[in-house]
DNA sequence: CCTTGACTGTTATGATATAACGTTAGATAG
DNA sequence: CTATCTAACGTTATATCATAACAGTCAAGG
C-alpha cells in the first residue's frame, strides 16, 4: 500500500461526495460547540479530507495530505486529529481496513454498522438499530455491560455484484 | 506490549481452560479431515496454545511460544498458522485487540460476536444468531451481499462490573 | 504580565503484518 | 520404489500501522 488515493472508489450510499460535505461540517461544528471541544484547523481539515475521500482513508494517507497543506508531517498529527473525530462521533475507525471514514450521519448518536465491499473497498454506513438491539440482548444474557461495539460486514456492494462477470 | 502472558486474565465463558481443550482439538481434527485440509504440527500446536491461553493472544505471543518449542522463529510462521485456523473456523481474529482466540464452538459454522472486557481484556464468544439476522436484514435493505462479519463489543464483563469499586 | 492548559509539531521507537524465496516433506503417478 | 509435484515450512527483509515522550505555541483567566 504505497500509492493509492484512498480505499473505496465508489460509494454505494447516501453521503455522495461534496454535496453533503458542508452540511456535515456544519453539524460537526455545532456538535463541537455543544460538547465544548474545539474543532481546530487540523481537525476540521482532517474531517474535510475524510469527506472528500469518499471512502476510508488510512492514517498515513490523511497525514500525507495534511503535510502537503502545511500541517505537521509526522504520524501523531494525523492520529490525534482522527482520534478526536472518532471520539466525538464525527468519524469512524474501520478496523478491518486500518482506516477511517467520516461519519455519514453525525447528528444521531448512533452505533453504526459498516458494509465493506471486498471488490472495491467501498464502505457504507448502515442503519444498525436492529443489530444493536440484538447485540444488547446477547450481552445482557451473559451479564456483560456493553459500552460500544464494532460491527463490520464484508461482502459485495450492489455495484460490484453486477461486475462479477 | 513487550511482556505479557496473554490478554485476558479471566474468562467469563464456557470454554474454561484445558477441560474442553481436548474435545475442541478433536473437533478441529475432524473438521480438517472433512474439509480436506491438514492440521499439521505447527497448526495443531498453535491451536493448543490458543486454547491454553484462555484469552486472546497476539501473533507475536504465539510465535514466541512456537519458537521455544522448536518451530520457526519468524512472524510468518505464526501468521500462517493463525490464518489457517481462522479460515477453517478453528479460531477467530479479534481486530480490536490485534489478537487471536480459539473458537469456543468449532462445531457450528456460526458467525460469532465477541464481548471484550475493557478492564481485564477477557474475550467471550457470544451467541450471535439474532445479531446476524439483523445484520443480514440491514445488508439486504441496501442490496449488499453479505459474506461475513466482525462483531466486537466493548464493555465490562460480569466479574469486572463488581470490581468497579 | 504571567501562569495554565489544551493543542501542535517533532524525534524516536514500538508493534503488527506481509512479500519473496529457498527448502522440506507428503502425496501421487508411473 | 522412485520421480515428480505441490502444500507447507522457515528464513531474510521490509512494509505498514501506531504511540510514547518532549518542546514550542497560543489563547484564556488571574
Amino acid at each position: 500500500m504505497t500509492e493509492h488515493a484512498g480505499r473505496g472508489g465508489f460509494c454505494c450510499s447516501s453521503h455522495s461526495g461534496t454535496e453533503n460535505a458542508q452540511a456535515i461540517l456544519d453539524l460537526a461544528e455545532a456538535r463541537a460547540k455543544d460538547r465544548n471541544v474545539r474543532l481546530t484547523p487540523v481537525r476540521r481539515r482532517t474531517l474535510e479530507i475524510l469527506l472528500q475521500a469518499h471512502g476510508a482513508l488510512g492514517a498515513y494517507d490523511v497525514l500525507e495530505r495534511l503535510a502537503v497543506e502545511g500541517f505537521g508531517t509526522q504520524p501523531p498529527v494525523a492520529y490525534r486529529a482522527l482520534n478526536f473525530l472518532v471520539e466525538n462521533g464525527m468519524a469512524h475507525r474501520i478496523r478491518r481496513l486500518n482506516a477511517f471514514t467520516a461519519c455519514a450521519h453525525p447528528a444521531e448518536d448512533h452505533r453504526a454498522a459498516f458494509l465493506i465491499c471486498e471488490a472495491c473497498d467501498s464502505v457504507t454506513e448502515a442503519a444498525a438499530g436492529g443489530v444493536n438491539a440484538a447485540l444488547n440482548a446477547a450481552a445482557d444474557a451473559v451479564g456483560f455491560a456493553l459500552d460500544r461495539a464494532t460491527i463490520e460486514a464484508v461482502g459485495l456492494c450492489r455495484a460490484c455484484q453486477g461486475a462479477q462477470a
